[in-house]
DNA sequence: CGGATTTACTGTGCGCACGAACTAATAGTA
DNA sequence: TACTATTAGTTCGTGCGCACAGTAAATCCG
């Protein structure tokens, strides 16, 4: 019979800690850039759609309006975002990349290889860690009900 | 080609929003005793040894120390946890289960049943997460030595 | 049309999480 | 024995991350 208490211990501390070490790894390749784990992802998401309201953005990234908000507020003084209501429904804002974060995806294009060839696993090795991670966060999700 | 931008957004994006999620579903479970997901992994730390320092409780963990100084007197509060002077090393804290932090064990022993059940996955999948997710951690912690 | 409801975002409070600076105790060494 | 270096924890500052409550705009509906 397997040791349901120890398995589960390993799953959810190995997660937990993959995440906060993974996010780890990013820290030094992301500083001279200027941008955190959770901005990196959020200039991610912009820079393949551009005009994004808050509710699009937090359904991407799966985080709450309540984070997004004063990250991007960050975001908008370092330059990189602008932040305007949505002329069509003024409830909305309508998220837009400046010049400078548009600029910004060139040296960012170069993370994604630094960050893999410092994890030195195989693609498929990374694969399989996707499709597991995915199946995870796929039944997480739909065992809390978003709403 | 493999398209490593691709593919390193998905492993990375993926496993961040998993340890959230995972999180999330502890949360309802672990709320009837008072305990955050992070206290709750001190606390399986503690019911498995006991007298622990806070150094050692922190290598388990792979969290700071920084982060656990708040928790634990968060945790001492509630009156799980005791913080003494170790005697014999006056620098260092013995972190002791108290007794109602070692009763709390019989109630926390059915979470991890819970946990499973509410994720809906078999046991062959759990394991092949807990294994992918595993390598994921070691080679982050690999590149970025700990000190 | 006009009030009730829904929706999008913001403000607050709390708990991680970590880097950096600090204090106190121990260990190492000339 | 003194003097330095190391070690163990704590404090502070910053940035998530989310629950909850609040505000304002849009929508629904009688």
């Amino acid at each position: 019979m397997t040791d349901l208490l120890a398995l589960d211990r390993q799953v959810c501390f190995a997660v937990v800690a993959a995440s906060r070490s993974v996010v780890g790894l990013y820290k030094p390749i992301l500083e001279p850039l200027g941008l955190t784990h959770p901005q990196y992802l959020v200039m991610l998401a912009l820079w393949e759609s551009s005009p994004l309201r808050v509710k699009d953005l937090g359904e991407r990234l799966l985080l709450d309006p309540a984070t997004l908000s004063p990250l991007l507020k960050r975001l908008e003084q370092q330059g990189l975002v602008s932040r305007a209501r949505d002329t069509a429904d003024e409830r909305a804002l309508a998220l837009r990349l400046t010049d400078e974060g548009a600029a910004l995806r060139a040296e960012a294009e170069r993370v994604p290889g630094r960050v893999i060839e410092r994890l030195g696993l195989t693609i498929d090795e990374l694969e399989g860690i996707r499709d597991a991670v995915t199946t995870l966060l796929d039944a997480s999700r739909r065992s809390e009900p978003v709403t």
